[in-house]
DNA sequence: AGCACGCCGACT
DNA sequence: GTCGGCGTGCTC
């Protein structure tokens, strides 16, 4: 009789054994997946192990095999492995995530032709980074250049037989470089993301394991590409906080991508505008390769910062109002660009110092038109009291500047300007987006938060005024100041270049504005890199956070002493318990545990060997480990 | 995760 | 007296 040991998408660190049936024998292996019974249901998990006949009465039976083919080749099965010991992660939901097709959909048999990949002929020389390097970071200004980059690239990797994986950030980048790219190569081409029918998915992703496809561009799953014979991932905006996966797995694509290079041997490309600190640390300390394209800093736009300490009018500043009327008589586009929406941040009241705050997250509600107080966090909404509900005070006063606010003000200012707001308010599904786009033209200031720092609405700027830096530079993450540098380098590297950049703050010497202003990004990086090494910051150390969520919070901070006794015993460098940041979300109180170290398997080592008994004894706390965490807000 | 078992409140 | 609330426990 033969046993295997299965792995389910169940979020449980354990695997099931099951008998196999004679009938099944032959076709069972590992990496397949099969359908068996679990307590009352039937469930599909990864034949994982031959497992040994042991002393276990009551062992039940495989019940069938679900797919003809094996959809986890032993080069996957590998990098699911480590994925799910370096992420924590089950390693039945890693595999669940890797192979992310539901049950087999027929596709029509013979509608596609399978191309003979093996008769390509190694004839054409890879470029030659490609030859010596495993990882190169491609420093780029614009859409251009890394079209041209790719599409060289591309055709390089194909000439030699092999597939191509190009991953982007989100899906609404997909269909502009689907297009690009169509050009050149129609057949070959496969989109893949979250947002496909099971059965395209099912269906691209066939294409893919046969060899009928040639290069695929997608969101994260992609970088699981079944390709027989893969030869190169590129990863777009490789700094992006869209690559990290948010569930489990938690996973960063990028560094996935990395290892399966590393497993399957071959290359891979990180583009981006201002790189992440761990992808310009890795090329500072020679592990990449750093391939800079510049025009220099002589077609630069003008960037002029603003102190707003020296100015009456907190929202249009002399020379940001000018520039604005400059530019509107040329009939060019200004963008204002505004990282909250919304009219006012809070209501504070005047008598008794309170600010009014959603019942169920704590955080301040924001005051929008309409008497309307939101919950940014979490959508709770009530109607603007007009007394203080604490003191009955009389005077609410709205801190703050939002997007509504600032746009009120520019009509006030600009009455004859064609002007439009663009934040989450508004723009609020990707048609309406479109119909932005459409619309630009006819649009004179255009009043938005991050949603207008894209490379198809900055090019068509001749201004950008960033109206109060102070936002984003000062929330409360220590990677606010690297968030900030990326924004404003977009922003200068993607408008017109005889264009101009302005930037009102009350901190105009912060090092991340004298690097734009001087267009020289390593003064930035360097400096970051000294803050992060003297704080213990990644990329100095590897972070892993816990995080504790619950109704209760004594229960919460019984929970968090528990794991700190442990980790006091275990003498590991860790900060917390601490509340955090955002303290309470959607009604659970949230707090967290930073565990540090140089090297990240040895808080795998303790998480696995002390913390996860632990956790199966927490019952209204649930616990959620993020290595490597990009947000610890 | 899901699904059952289990012991306490308002209902035909 | 029952229907059902969701706490906790287990799944090869």
């Amino acid at each position: 009789m033969r046993y295997v040991k299965v792995a389910l998408n169940l979020p449980l660190d354990q695997l099931f054994r099951y008998k196999v049936p004679q009938k099944l024998a032959a076709q069972i292996k590992v990496g397949k997946r099969v359908l068996v019974p679990f307590k009352r249901r039937k469930l599909v998990g990864f034949v994982v192990e031959e497992a040994k006949e042991e002393d276990f009465e009551g062992l039940k039976e495989v019940i069938s095999i679900v797919d003809e083919f094996s959809p986890l080749e032993d080069d996957l099965f590998r990098l699911g492995r480590w994925i799910s010991d370096y992420y924590c992660s089950p390693l039945g939901q890693t595999l669940h995530a890797i192979v992310s097709i539901q049950y087999p959909f027929k596709a029509d048999k013979g509608a596609t032709t399978r191309k003979h990949l093996s008769s390509y002929k190694d004839v054409e020389e890879p470029p030659s980074f490609l030859k010596e390097e495993k990882v190169v970071l491609f420093q780029t200004e614009n859409w251009q250049e890394r079209t041209d980059l790719y599409l060289e690239l591309i055709e390089k990797v194909l000439s030699r037989g092999k597939q191509v994986i190009l991953i982007v950030p989100e899906v609404s980048y997909i269909p502009f470089l689907k297009r690009k790219i169509q050009a050149h190569y129609k057949n070959g081409l496969s989109v893949f993301h979250s947002r496909l029918t099971p059965k395209q998915r099912y269906l691209e992703w066939q294409r893919m394991r046969r060899g009928d496809v040639e290069l695929v561009i997608g969101t994260r799953s992609a970088v699981f590409a079944p390709f027989p014979n893969p030869g190169l991932i590129i990863i777009e905006e490789e700094e992006s906080l869209s690559h990290k996966q948010r569930e489990i797995p938690r996973y960063h694509t990028r560094e996935v991508a990395i290892k399966r290079g590393k497993i399957q041997n071959f290359p891979v490309v990180l583009v981006s505008q201002s790189p992440s600190m761990e992808s310009w640390w890795q090329a500072r300390k020679g592990n990449y390769k750093l391939v800079e394209i510049s025009r220099g800093k002589d077609n630069f736009p003008l960037v002029e910062i603003v102190d707003l300490r020296k100015e009456k009018d907190r929202l249009f500043s002399t020379s940001l109002k000018r520039s604005i009327e400059k530019t509107l008589k040329e009939g060019e586009l200004t963008l204002l660009f505004l990282n909250r929406r919304g009219f006012a941040n809070f209501l504070l009241c005047r008598e008794c110092g309170e600010v009014l705050r959603c019942p169920n997250c704590n955080i301040g509600l924001t005051f929008h038109l309409k008497g309307r107080l939101i919950c940014h966090y979490c959508g709770y909404e009530e109607d603007a009291p007009r007394i203080c509900p604490s003191c009955k005070g009389r005077h609410l006063y709205q801190v703050g500047v939002g997007t509504e606010q600032l746009e009120m003000e520019a009509r006030k200012k600009f009455p004859e300007a064609r002007i439009r707001r663009a934040d989450l308010d508004i723009i609020d599904t990707s048609l309406a987006y479109r119909k932005l786009l459409d619309e630009l033209g006819k649009i004179d200031l255009l009043i938005g938060t991050g949603l207008i720092i894209k490379e198809e609405i900055l090019q068509r700027a001749k201004l950008v005024g960033v109206v109060l830096l102070d936002n984003l530079l000062n929330l409360p993450d220590f990677r606010a100041g690297e968030w900030t540098f990326q924004v404003l380098t977009k922003i200068r590297n993607l408008i017109k270049k005889e264009g101009r950049l302005i930037i009102q703050t009350y901190n105009p010497t912060h090092y991340a504005l004298t690097a734009i202003r001087e267009g020289r990004g390593e003064l930035f990086y360097e400096k970051e890199m000294d803050l992060r090494e003297e704080l213990g910051y990644p990329p100095h150390l590897h972070w892993t956070r816990i995080l504790l969520e619950g109704r209760g919070k004594g229960e919460v901070e019984e929970v968090a002493e528990r794991i700190r006794k442990e980790l006091e015993a275990e003498r590991v460098n860790f900060l917390g318990p601490s509340s955090c940041p955002f303290g309470r979300i959607k009604r659970r109180y949230r707090y967290h545990l930073i565990l540090r170290d140089k090297d990240p398997a040895r808080l795998r080592e303790i998480l696995k060997r002390k913390l996860y008994l632990l956790f199966k004894h927490f019952h209204n706390v649930r616990v959620i480990i993020d290595v490597d965490p990009l947000r610890t807000m």
